[in-house]
DNA sequence: TGTGTTAATGTGTTCGAACACATTAAATAA
DNA sequence: TTATTTAATGTGTTCGAACACATTAACACA
């Protein structure tokens, strides 16, 4: 059309340079009229290389939590292996730092084009984003965020709305002037964000003040954490409401189980069986869904999108605080 | 690798015939043995070929409520384009069953390789899926489900279940004994089912029993509206509830003002400006995010995938219930 | 006048699949 | 025996972009 070879338009589209001046604008004022879009599955069979996507998270046998994550993650490889995208996981035992520091090193031997990673250790991932930025290896972060020297890309929710997300439920559904207790069951640094939020949101509200307390328990073993709710309600008998910070509510609840029945509202995170189905009991008010899966898979298909069809990567992508109760879990799993 | 030409393999995946069963089980052997799996770039870049999709749909400027449609079709076809995907939008005026016929004509005429069409007529959609028909167009229905002879591609959500959810909301926070009503602002067949939805929650609980009325207004002029709304609150004044079957909460809020102060329960849809703005202030409780962008744009994007990348439809997708409040309503919108 | 240099431009091949067409070899008919 | 049919197999081209390599033309310098 502009009257000169697929070269020279290869030169002006890829600024090879080595094209007259004439030449230039004689392809330039055609790619303008035409509306030039390159065609990304031909660019795309040419270029043909396999990306490699290295994922670095906790072992889904060690915590429930993880299993969609996992499967959000095979669910984005399965799709995106035909195209020459290679997915390998990582995982990481999420009681042990060691362990994701080891993983870490594998992931990062082998040399991928991009490491997804969950940063549930704040300071060994700060180590992890040094040696891949040494290694020029882009990383993008779900599950949770960290503080980043530089701007990170992450996918996730942000933690201290959703705390804001549950207290807003609360708030509809507790009278005025309650205690209400903030449940940290083996506490990562990231519940404390929740708990923020939460605090937040009723300092703000002027009328119904209530009180709150928050408690850790750290108790891995199921009886001790059985004995050690029991102390608790004893020396705190006036609770009336507890927001637990992670997916372990159920604990809480089969807890109270083992001790006489009382009305409890309970609000807690993510769609774990036993969850729903204190839920479905009504023993649990509200859910809010964390999307493990969805973040997993999201993240791994932005990558391969951007591999392969050239799409942006956004810089932050914060999903949907959503909320759960008996009538719409079921759409959720 | 089979010792044959890529002719004899090329008839072997297509089974094209004409292949001797020696050949056959040579090439056969390999192709399991490599777990081949065709290169779904390359088949359509060779197959070259551009689909059509043509979107039926209300018009927005006569309903708000169809602007996040309209912008997920856009959004969906922007990033298909490029692999040669084309979309043409049809708008009809939801208020004017005739238009509705008119404009599916139109679409129809063009021999499209599929129709997407919210189908708000149940009876005219019905003669549109038998024009298709004869005119094999394979036609995918979203935003609401009709009763169809066969089984057709549906994505939206299910409007019953919404109404429970409303119903499961309103029972957390309402206390007992009480008088719910049931709003329809310009009912349209669907909004009966949201109903049901509702009231079958109520019925199968055995504490807490409540009277539950519904009432259909239908005046397209603000002032009558309003007067409406007065008049039915003066025979009725001790309803403390409202669900609001449509994305019109916002007009019901509205008439509240012009009456004396009262704090009444609202739940409604449809993250509308005037809708998000009454949640952030309390009148409205809690709002139902139908999700007109994304059941748009995943209508689309499923198709642009099936036809190029060969990816499967799913015969209903049930998009999950958003459960809406003044904290998380910024991450929907 | 001839040779080397360089900027500008053109040509050919490749990616993996799809498909039209060509070729081969065996079987059948004239 | 030779021609014809047909089943089986092989070869070549195309899609649009990327890139290596080849060619041309203009100019400088001996």
């Amino acid at each position: 059309m502009a009257g000169v070879s697929k070269g020279t338009v290869d030169r002006v589209l890829h600024k090879r340079g080595k094209v007259s001046k004439e030449s230039f604008e004689k392809v330039d004022k055609v790619l303008k009229e035409i509306d030039y879009k390159p065609n990304p599955i031909a660019r795309n069979l040419k270029i043909n290389k396999t990306y490699n996507i290295h994922v670095l998270l906790p072992d889904p046998r060690q915590d429930p939590y993880w299993v969609p994550a996992h499967e959000g993650i095979n669910e984005a490889s399965n799709q995106f292996t035909p195209f020459g995208v290679q997915v390998r996981k990582f995982f990481y035992d999420p009681n042990n730092k060691s362990s994701f520091l080891n993983q870490s090193e594998q992931a990062i031997l082998l040399q991928p084009d991009v490491l997804l990673m969950a940063p549930i250790f704040e300071n060994e991932s700060h180590t992890v984003l040094r040696k891949c930025c040494e290694n020029k290896i882009s990383v993008v972060l779900f599950n949770n965020h960290i503080n980043t020297f530089k701007e990170q890309i992450f996918i996730g929710q942000d933690l201290k709305q959703s705390g804001r997300v549950a207290a807003s439920l609360m708030d509809k559904i507790i009278g005025e002037n309650k205690e209400i207790a903030i449940i940290h069951i083996n506490k990562e640094p990231h519940m404390q964000l929740k708990e923020n939020g939460f605090k937040e949101f009723f300092m703000e509200k002027t009328n119904g003040i209530h009180s709150i307390i928050s408690k850790d328990f750290n108790s891995v073993e199921k009886n001790s954490f059985n004995q050690d709710v029991g102390l608790f309600l004893e020396s705190n008998p006036n609770i009336s409401a507890f927001f637990v910070t992670n997916s372990k509510a159920y604990m809480l609840v089969e807890a109270f189980e083992k001790i006489t029945y009382r009305e409890r509202i309970v609000i807690g995170y993510d769609l774990l069986k036993p969850n729903i189905k204190y839920l479905q009991d009504g023993a649990i008010n509200f859910l809010i869904h964390q999307k493990p899966k969805r973040q997993a898979y999201l993240s791994v298909s932005y990558l391969a999108e951007h591999f392969l069809f050239g799409k942006d990567l956004p810089a932050q992508e914060f999903l949907p605080i959503d909320i759960i109760t008996s009538e719409n879990a079921k759409y959720y799993t």
